[in-house]
DNA sequence: CTGAAAGCGCTTACAG
DNA sequence: CTGAAAGCGCTTACAG
């Protein structure tokens, strides 16, 4: 069954294409018989507007596009389920990308999407981009961007983050409150900004309580693994034998931090507490269950989809748009592997 | 800076936008000179056909949609990834929707699919849908369809399952080969045939090895959630003190169950022997790691597109399209949880 | 109140 | 070798 078109209807009702059109659109200038007619033969056949024919005439596609690093992954797919749902309250569409963290494919994605002339981009950048000429060329090329989570300071768009900073303080000192003198941290790679962030948030709460903040607490994750976790835990139990908590850069290496205690008998959080950060589901599920950061990847989803359809509109109303950085609150989340 | 078109390029070149056109497109009859011209002029502009204009013209947008029950979902999330992954691979883009197993909702975006004009669409089922009208418009819109995991035996499309019965036998015979003798089985609602499925094939290893395999070894979990696990496994084992071991028609109802008899001090698999199904992420990190059926989803999410491509291929060439059902092979994956 | 015309950006059968 | 014309399905400013 082919669609039915306006064409088809007009023939049918004998009246011209415009006529039909417009009695569609509730133009005043149709007769009440006329625009009754149409409407009954469009409801009876099922009509429905061609989109692409609106899109081409519109220029605007009521489509865009997320590009995300990861989806099998707790708090990704949050972000990604925020932005779906957001979109189609609004009558958008999401055409969803995964870079898999590698530069290369995030570049062509962004090409794809540019191509496929989407209303706007939502960009969660890949762990290994460096160079961001492929950004950049969304806000050349006139399409609304909004960046969140792994977002680059040198691009000029509206951001979507939490402050991981202040969220690591806050994890740190929660241990430190609740009894922990020697905290070591299961840091990230050096390039991304959140890994960076999460240490100094780290540091800042040392310092402030005057503990250890000596450098050879800090443990740098190259692949932030469930293996890691298990090795620099090892490792830090050998060169530190007073170490009472550890902070780690995300749940999967403090799961295996975990692990490897439960394996070797090590006490948590007797001997040991464990403060992991993003609050994966696995953390409610594992015994002892894990203390970490909520990091409210739904919510991130839907703001970030709002304040592109805010640009996408102003916009449209010939508004200037002014980039925002919204900054989402986070929270620690206490459960059994810290003391209290 | 807006995009550039062939109208454009044909002014600057003072040529038509016919030969324009044809100079991009390898048209033998155009002039080596005009050609080069053409091509260097919009290699030099970036020129982009615009997408939106072909779709219009070749009446195709090589573009699917993906209607899924859940997002945030080891198994589903593996499913998307597929689908997105294999669809870039062949040109093809993914308009990704989530009815969260609402009925209501899964119509309506099966309505939104449609009039976006997508080239196909691919569905698993919400748990909630019993009528499947809508699902049945697809086809009478003459759009391609394919289901996967939760798929109505009423709709007559190609279909991606894996053999939830032999999978389930399968896994109730590891459990019966490592020597247990009393298993009881935490089923799923009585509405997907998933659930019935697996059901039928627990029994069938009972019955197989002549076990008991009586109703009140069989418990019904309505919400398939962490706390049903916890509850059923509390009453199973007060109905049942030989109780040996259990089957669960997912991960997260043997990981309730796994915490119900940490807390309890019940050995796992000392005391009870548990075995889940989908293998989740979290089934690996657990403590006693849990043994589990494989439920590839990324595979399933790939041939699923495979076939949506093949079948939107053949009708191009006018050939006819047989629906075929694929059945993707699982495994046990034999952990911590059971014994051997 | 109705409809012919122009246009969104492209392609292709056809005439020259 | 080149380009005017028709067309994909719609909308809207304009003429009648």
């Amino acid at each position: 069954m082919q669609d039915v078109t306006l064409k088809q209807i007009a023939e049918i009702l004998n009246i011209s294409i415009t006529t039909a059109s417009k009695a569609l659109k509730d133009y005043k200038d149709v007769s009440p018989k006329t625009r009754i007619a149409v409407r009954n033969l469009a409801e009876k056949l099922n009509f429905k507007p061609n989109t692409t024919a609106l899109n081409l005439r519109n220029k605007e596609s009521k489509t865009i596009g997320l590009l995300i690093p990861e989806i099998v992954h707790h708090f990704f797919s949050n972000v990604i389920n925020g932005v779906i749902v957001e979109a189609e309250e609004h009558g958008y569409l999401v055409i969803v990308l995964i870079s898999n963290d590698s530069y290369e494919l995030e570049k062509r994605q962004v090409e794809l999407l540019l191509d496929k002339r989407v209303d706007g981009i939502l960009v969660s950048l890949a762990g290994s981009t460096i160079n961001i000429d492929h950004i950049k060329q969304i806000l050349k090329r006139g399409v609304h961007l909004v960046m969140l989570d792994k977002i680059s300071t040198e691009i000029n768009c509206s951001k979507i983050i939490i402050d991981d900073r202040k969220a690591a303080f806050d994890a740190t000192e929660k241990l430190i409150l609740s009894g922990c003198k020697k905290i070591a941290h299961f840091k990230g790679p050096d390039g991304p900004k959140t890994s960076l962030d999460r240490y100094l948030g780290y540091k800042d709460a040392l310092e402030k309580h005057k503990l250890d903040s000596s450098l050879n607490l800090v443990y740098t994750s190259k692949n932030v693994s469930l293996e890691d976790g298990r090795q620099y835990m090892d490792q830090a139990l050998r060169e530190h034998p007073d170490l009472d908590a550890i902070f780690t850069i995300t749940d999967l290496v403090a799961a295996g931090a975990l692990q490897y205690c439960q394996e070797n008998k090590i006490a948590v959080p007797g001997k040991i507490s464990i403060m992991g950060f993003s609050n994966w589901f696995v953390s409610g599920l594992m015994t002892p269950s894990l203390s970490t950061v909520d990091q409210p990847g739904f919510e991130m989803g839907r703001v970030a989809f709002l304040q592109l359809l805010k640009e996408i509109e102003l916009k449209k109303n010939e508004a200037s748009i002014h980039p925002e950085t919204i900054v989402i609150p986070t929270s620690v989340v206490l459960r059994q592997s810290t003391k209290n």
